[in-house]
DNA sequence: CGATGTGTTCCACGTAGTGGAACGAGGTAT
DNA sequence: ATACCTCGTTCCACTACGTGGAACACATCG
């Protein structure tokens, strides 16, 4: 191992796409992984992500392209003015991302932070909106808590669907199958001591979220934090995110937090036709 | 030409990428303008331009893209979950997009917002900020006045160099030949009866805006709107974008908008270091 | 009911993207 | 100083991938 190339699983990163197969491509992909443009957008994508500017070698760990294709791919994103490419090897968001950024918040719907304002004050609680994105959900929007307890998420950050209330809500309302298939690409990680990480588990927690209409987490994503969630259902009743509040857990007991779930169904609701 | 395909030129789109040569590719293009990549960046900042979910000609002709090539990552784009293409054949903004305008606005340097914010309230008037986007600029910011006149311009909007008081000074700071080569690719579109449609105008009025450090658009751009502008630089001098004051002709002189230019500048210099 | 528009599918062609390997610079431990 | 990393960058032969013209199906309109 010479020269090194895109690494089998990249340590504990949350982005982490983790090929399944470790040879070449196997036959029948449900969906390819591998043309131009997906590569492409998950180099904007790691490019853009929390932490200032990063190095090649970083953009290509996150990203899970190989070097030279990453290499390539973001002089080309730096030359479509995308990217930034600092003097030494870094690169950050360039400017036409700004600007599609700034065509995309506002073709926003409004009224969005409206519902997330009113849960924040029913609950009294940090409140996050985030995006049902693939083998993740992305917050989107978080808004804090007026008590000046840090809660580590971020607008922008990943999560995967197993581990939060948000992502098992949106798990709950996805066909059978497509769970399943999204189990065996992404896997079902353990991120705390809680964390379900069977299928059967899984599917035991998913039912009961349906029964009762809500998901909770409970410390399955980080210690210490407790949050419940409802997904958004889109036109067709796909879930397109969910919103959740979050709380930790030796302020708030589980059977209060469970007490917000008639205002998370309520700002669900709301938020549905806004997405 | 039964089916139609891309258009010589859009009409007077803003976005217009406006090939030059009707026949098949020149040879030795600057850089060349047809990578996969490229026309797939191209789509997605159609796709997001404002106005709601758009038809698949629209994007076509707005990204200047033939329309099997059009409809083909339009259609891979969807599978990625940058674009959700509704029932009807009409495509809006995707959730992973969203996520990754989070993504992007969570990276923006803070404090830009602090500038604006002060350099409104010592002008009171309308403040833009805008960033350099090729042969257009976008605006990524904006302040309303107090007083409630609605100015169109809207965030995510793009406009010609030429035209806006941000371009000119843009523009000014550029090396010659660059903005020879824009105006020779770009054009110099009349958009009122005051535009500069000449290279020798704009030459001289580029003469000017370098003399006196800050640039005024003069119903250039928009009946009844007058604004002033100054450019941001980067590190390496180039110019990134620039502020600008936005006043209406009936209430505010040419003098009292030339007035604003300290301000302007100060802003631009508090604004260098973070953009 | 033809005419004109749309979104969608097909396919032979060749360009444009691919990724493994080698290179050279900078850094850090030996 | 030397050996050894790891990083960013360049090169190149292979072929997969994207290409765009044409044909198709379905609307809407006059």
């Amino acid at each position: 191992m010479s020269t090194e190339q895109v690494p089998g699983r990249g340590s504990e990163d949350v982005t982490g796409a983790a090929a399944e197969a470790p040879g070449p491509v196997r036959a029948g992909r449900t969906s390819a992984a591998g043309s131009a443009l997906e590569k492409s957008l998950r180099i904007l994508e790691a490019v853009a992500a929390p932490g200032g500017p990063h190095r090649l070698t970083d953009v290509m760990t996150a990203a899970a392209v190989p070097k030279s294709s990453t290499f390539r791919i973001l002089a080309a994103l730096a030359e479509q003015g995308f990217v930034r490419a600092e003097g030494d090897g870094r690169y950050g968001t360039g400017p036409r991302l700004h600007g599609l950024s700034a065509l995309v918040r506002a073709a926003e719907p409004a009224g969005v932070d409206e519902v997330l304002r009113e849960l924040r004050r029913e609950t009294g609680q940090t409140v996050h909106l985030a995006l049902h994105t693939g083998e993740t959900i992305t917050y989107v929007r978080k808004l804090e808590a007026d008590q000046p307890f840090r809660t580590a998420s971020r607008v922008g950050t990943r999560m995967p669907l197993h581990t939060t209330a948000i992502g098992k809500s949106v798990l709950a309302l996805l066909p059978p199958e497509e769970v399943r298939a999204l189990v065996a690409s992404a896997g079902l990680p353990r991120r705390t001591p809680r964390t379900l990480t069977t299928a059967a588990e899984l599917e035991a927690e998913l039912a009961a979220v349906r029964a009762r209409g809500f998901a909770v987490d409970d410390e399955e994503n980080e210690p210490s934090i407790r949050c419940a969630g409802v997904a958004v259902p889109g036109p067709d009743g796909r879930p397109l995110g969910g919103v959740s509040v979050t709380t930790v857990t030796f302020l708030v007991s589980r059977q209060e937090a469970e007490g917000y779930a008639p205002a998370l169904r309520a700002a669900a609701k709301a938020l549905a036709p806004l997405l």
